[in-house]
DNA sequence: TTTAGCACTCGGGAAGATAGAGTGCTAAAC
DNA sequence: GTTTAGCACTCTATCTTCCCGAGTGCTAAA
């Protein structure tokens, strides 16, 4: 059986209400916030119809209607109108995302803090998929004797550092030198290809420096696991705490389930990648409820977009909310930001 | 009016208790739990007189004694003994720091992370302070044209680096020359005393390239404010949502108070650095509820220690945990980190 | 100074009563 | 067939009351 036209318009005016109050809606409720021109009773006909389909639960017997997984999802998919964000917001939006960005890193920081001030929910913004991304630079930096800072950049922008110890007589001259060599041999490379043997080979190859096999090989382990880290998707993540002034979280115990799970950014990055590979037609992907599948998030919803990099797919962007959560105006600034960042990351 | 050993005693006892159980303690149990060789009427009568003298209070008329902050105070000054690790839980932290670090960063973070699993509270580890440290080197590496990466090593271990954005057609050479340049006037220099003109003049007393001033003035600009941002205090904290799980953290209300302010990592290193200096003499500083200036600490204690890089006076690491902690165990825990530390960082 | 004894206090949990929001159903009206 | 008024019913949340028991403070005796 389908929706009729009222049948959605009760629905959609539960969610809103819900949204709006947290309190389960009744029918009488329903008539007075609301223009409908029929009675309570219709409602309460058209409610009962709508809970045997699986868009409304009741939390007990005698009180109002909550909508379900499901009733978020229909009125996610086609109720809920998507307004375009008020002029102000999109001016103090792009305030925030107004720093000097040198790095993606930091446009990324900001970003993530714009959309948990915006929102007021819990903020996401990851560096670009490495997928996607191939060796742009290789440089060795001697900073001690014996130390050395390698530093690599990737092609969407990102720039890594790490530092390393190697013998303590080889000299600036060498290193950078080393550093040259498997720069030339590898730069354009995707990083999926890069492993320690081609690292071994492009040094060979292109290398004029006289060193013993072993204390060569040694420098470029490093400078290996150097390229290999910069493969590690940064999660930024702000405003986790502003979801104990949620009624759904006055439980602390429910609260420390979420926490626990959003603590370990793999985990949030690992399940993004994934949703976002089965979503990929579309402009943003939105979870709710149980449909997430990570744990202790079954009571919010998780919306992500893609930004891109040069044109280019790159990373996501995200908020995590209660499911009750205001979903046109989350997406709407969600995707303002991705615009923003699209937009300052147009030449790559 | 002193205490006498028997008040000190009940004292002990009932702390202990309190931070055991988180339960108000009366003197019935107090004389189940522990060998006292009077009646329960004797200890009610001590407990009387340490309520007068404000070392203890009543939740209510009917109800056992808590600890007040002067009676914490009281106990952690000369009633605890800190008792020495256990050799496995030591073997547990050696094993989580024996990370090959080659930044401090690196290390503090790992500190940072045996503190909180190990204590089961919020830790604390911060990088080197700033008056400690001069510039030991400043190097710009060219990324891509217009792009040059910054990068500043202070005398303690600490490596920080910044993308800048410079006019493009400036090549490697110039500016690897610049670095060099600055680099020759000012290592050695105590942070507080590099200025904007301190770094101009050392650029231009030393450098060989010529270049027209306005242009120059732009690149030592961004020099300058790269070393200036290395000054800046970086904070590794975690464990951050354990405390929901304590009884005293229930309400979220509270909770959110408490991180709220922790999420102002300037604020924490702050009062950190305040504290530290009024504890001068001491090992490690604690700090009990209301002692804390911090607005949302005043249910928590503080505990602070510092430690050395090549033997001098560098940064602090800490643990934040409730006032019923279990403060012998957290003094010899973070007390061990901090040997830990100060050996691995003993050559500068 | 210590102890036994006892009356008193107070919080917290259990049990019961009540109000009110909301429902579902029936039968009449449109 | 759809809508509506009316009504009995259900269930929660709240308030009151009551009582238990842990704990206290005081007194008087040891």
């Amino acid at each position: 059986m389908a929706l009729d036209n009222r049948k959605k318009e009760v629905l959609q005016a539960i969610v809103d209400d819900y949204v709006a109050n947290c309190e389960p809606v009744g029918s009488k409720a329903l008539i007075d916030r609301h223009d409908f021109m029929v009675s309570s009773a219709t409602l309460r006909n058209d409610m009962a119809e709508l809970e045997q389909m699986g868009y409304l639960e009741k939390p007990h017997t005698s009180a109002g209607r909550i909508p379900s997984d499901k009733g978020y999802r229909e009125y996610v998919d086609s109720l809920m109108k998507v307004d375009k964000l008020s002029d102000e917001e999109g001016k103090e939006i792009k305030e925030k995302l107004s720093v000097s960005f040198d790095e993606i890193a930091s446009l990324l920081k900001a970003a993530s803090s714009a959309l948990a001030d915006q929102t007021g929910y819990i903020s996401l913004a990851m560096t670009p998929k490495l997928t996607s991304s191939y060796l742009t630079q290789l440089k060795m930096l001697m900073i001690e004797p014996g130390k050395v800072l390698v530093v690599v950049v990737l092609s969407a922008g990102v720039v890594k550092n790490r530092m390393v110890r190697i013998p303590d007589f080889l000299t600036q001259e060498q290193i950078a030198q080393i550093g040259n060599a498997v720069e030339r041999g590898l730069s354009g490379l995707p990083l999926s290809e890069i492993s320690l043997i081609t690292v071994a080979t492009a040094a060979k190859d292109n290398q004029k420096v006289e060193l013993p096999d072993s204390l060569l090989n040694q420098v470029l382990y490093e400078a290996y696991t150097a390229i290999k880290q910069a493969d590690n998707l940064d999660v930024y993540m702000q405003g986790k705490h502003r979801m104990l002034s949620l009624p759904e979280f006055s439980d602390t115990k429910r609260a420390q389930g979420l926490f626990d799970t959003l603590s370990h950014d793999g985990l949030v990055a690992g399940y993004v990648d994934e949703v976002t590979k089965q979503d990929e037609k579309k402009e943003y992907m939105i979870r709710i409820g149980q449909e997430i599948t990570l744990e202790g998030l079954d009571e919010c919803s998780f919306i992500t977009t893609t930004y891109n990099v040069g044109g280019k797919v790159a990373g996501n962007i995200g908020v995590i909310g209660p499911k009750r959560m205001e979903y046109s105006k989350v997406i709407s600034q969600i995707n303002f930001v991705r615009m923003m960042l699209d937009e300052k990351l147009k030449q790559p």
